[in-house]
RNA sequence: GGCGAGUUGGUGAAGCGGCUUAACACACUGCCCUUUCACGGCAGCACUCACGGAUUCGAAUUCCGUACUCGUCACCA
């Protein structure tokens, strides 16, 4: 086909795309950043669908633009309509949100790049294929889907590439009388891309987190227009990037293998290149077979978003896990930094895992614990009362008639540079302070005590008449080990272990049968700032009880 | 099958040619601190980096091959 005979061949199919590539490049100029800001978008197709990898791969979006002073926006990518699902952009947009992981542009959020979803930009995305056609970089493709099967399965049988291209790509040259004809017939088409690459030949391209990769060339004359005039993917990308001056562009590594395609794009567009960072999916070694596997949302709860919610893991504590597993040296960094947070850290691509990152629960967990044990009782408070609010409307309520004496109870053993690490999750709370509320404490079945061992009562009773809780800390541990001694036990573990026939126990002894009464467990923070919160009376109170329960 | 990537203790991983007798964290075990529990501290936990070969004075680190795992090869993104 001759230069205008593309030309006519390119009006005829678009005619009515008037703009032209320029006045695009014109309403979408430059951004306006300082040296090495980068702008990074997260685009998701709308099916509603959000899992712990997207999360991650937005988070980076989020923190690479961040720290470097640029731009980080949403882009809906609804270009296939069949996908869609009713509410699914909502969904995103509601995650995002509810994560704190909020782009600062894009759908939903406004910006000098609009629109942000692709069903709006379609004759965008003509324009640029016209010019395509004219140029001789892209071609109507009338092959049926019967046909393409047939030759994909000669393929398979003669173990060669799969794909449109070289030979199999039978529309390629057709003449513009061809085309004519086809189209007066009704036939339907696919406009393609006709690959100038060789598969011979080799590029080279650097990932920022991969590294150096090498692969054939594009040769394929893959799809860039749908029958129904949408783009694909991987055109909607090259467009949608050039035109919104992204800089990086962060996504799963399951598009390693588009780079070639998608580099050939930006080269025959005449488009800047722009840098790829392909991150590592979120695996799991499975259970049974001992093989990697991505993690599903069936199988593996915390892979869907709503799990976190629902069980009462911090936003930011998550922030922090999907901060350790974006770079590999920030859990040491968090670790040796107890004043600093999450914004204080430089997050680099050298530092991004190159295999698959794989889900460790258990330091989920402890990451959680040690955001809690960071926390003073107030936030303490504040953060589980909002989450009860939502999904223990009882404990909500609980807690704010004794807004007082939580977070009181909260604030132990908070201060100095050992605090408390018990809590993990906003749901752990109310079994954890079980002791703190009177209302729950009836209730106690004293089922945390495992072993049906018996206290010496009227030990207690005495111990707990002559309370005096108007003392230091020091002043109290004195008291007690006083009374140990007075009562033929060792005021030292030490003292017993060494000649346990002499002794009917030592202070830990007594401690603990004091602590299960009051609290109803064996394990609590400190005893006499718990009694001081609760008060003599109180104190009192819980003796009866357990007897009550003992005498079941 | 083609193409690309990965493979380091029970777990997550650091490491990028000599400073590694393999960091750090989680888990586990022991000891210490402590009125108890927790927190914290100390110690132990891979004589070795999937396997085979090559390069080198020297390799977990470079190269080649093998095995396994993952990703991809749609008018889905």
């Amino acid at each position: 086909m001759s230069d205008n005979e593309r030309v006519e061949l390119a009006e005829m199919l678009f005619p009515n795309i008037t703009k032209t590539r320029e006045e695009y490049e014109k309403m979408y100029p430059e951004r306006n950043l300082k040296e090495g800001a980068m702008v990074t978008r997260y685009a998701p197709s709308p099916t509603g669908s959000v899992h712990l990898g997207n999360l991650l791969s937005a988070f980076c979006d989020m923190v690479y633009a961040r720290q470097s002073g640029g731009s980080y926006y949403l882009r809906i990518e609804d270009t296939d309509q069949k996908r869609k699902v009713e509410g699914g952009i909502e969904n995103i947009t509601g995650v995002l949100h509810d994560f704190l992981i909020l782009p600062n542009e894009g759908y939903s959020f406004g910006g000098e790049y609009a629109p942000y979803i692709q069903s709006e930009r379609n004759e965008i995305y003509q324009c640029y294929i016209k010019d395509l056609i004219k140029q001789g970089y892209a071609y109507p493709c009338f092959m049926s889907e019967e046909e393409i099967a047939s030759i994909r399965e000669e393929q398979e049988i003669n173990k060669t590439k799969i794909g449109i291209y070289g030979v199999y790509a039978a529309d390629r040259d057709l003449s513009l009388e061809e085309v004519k004809e086809k189209i007066s017939n009704g036939e339907e088409y696919v406009i393609r891309l006709k690959s100038p690459g060789d598969a011979k030949k080799e590029i080279e391209v650097i990932d920022c987190i991969k590294g150096k990769m090498k692969f054939p060339e594009h040769d394929v004359d893959t799809i860039l227009l749908k029958k129904d005039g949408t783009p694909t993917y991987h055109f909607a990308h090259a467009i949608d990037d050039h035109l919104m001056h992204t800089t990086h562009v962060i996504r799963g590594d399951e598009w390693v293998s588009s780079l070639p395609l998608h580099i050939q794009l930006f080269e025959i567009l005449g488009f800047k290149p722009m840098k790829y960072a392909h991150i590592a999916p979120i695996t799991i070694k499975d259970k049974e077979t001992g093989n990697i596997r991505k993690i599903s949302k069936r199988k593996d709860p915390f892979f869907g978003v709503k799990y976190y919610d629902e069980n009462g893991i911090p936003i930011e504590a998550l922030h922090l896990y999907l901060a350790t597993i974006t770079n590999t040296n920030f859990e040491e960094w968090y670790l040796n930094n107890s004043d600093k947070t999450i914004n204080d850290f430089e997050f680099s691509f050298d530092k991004q895992a190159v295999g698959g990152t794989s889900f460790d629960e258990a330091k989920l967990m402890n990451l959680c614990k040690t955001y809690f044990s960071r926390k003073s009782g107030e936030e303490v408070y504040k953060e589980t009362y909002h989450w009860a609010l939502k999904h223990d409307t009882e404990y909500a309520k609980l807690l704010e008639e004794n807004k007082e004496d939580m977070i009181k109870f909260f604030s132990i053993e908070k201060d100095g540079d050992r605090p408390r690490k018990d809590i993990a999750k906003y749901s752990d709370v109310r079994e954890e302070f079980s002791y703190a509320i009177d209302e729950l404490f009836i209730k106690e079945d004293y089922s945390k005590l495992e072993s049906d061992k018996t206290y010496d009562l009227e030990l207690v009773k005495e111990y707990i008449d002559n309370l005096d809780l108007n003392q230091s800390n020091e002043e109290w541990f004195h008291g007690v080990k006083e009374f140990a001694i007075t009562h033929g036990y060792a005021a030292n573990p030490k003292d017993y272990k060494k000649d346990p026939a002499s002794y009917k126990g030592h202070v830990g002894d007594i401690c603990e049968a004091l602590r299960v009464v009051i609290t109803g467990r064996t394990k609590s923070p400190d005893l006499l700032s718990i009694m001081k919160v609760l008060g003599k009376q109180k104190v009192e109170m819980r003796l009866n009880l357990y007897k009550e329960h003992i005498n079941k």
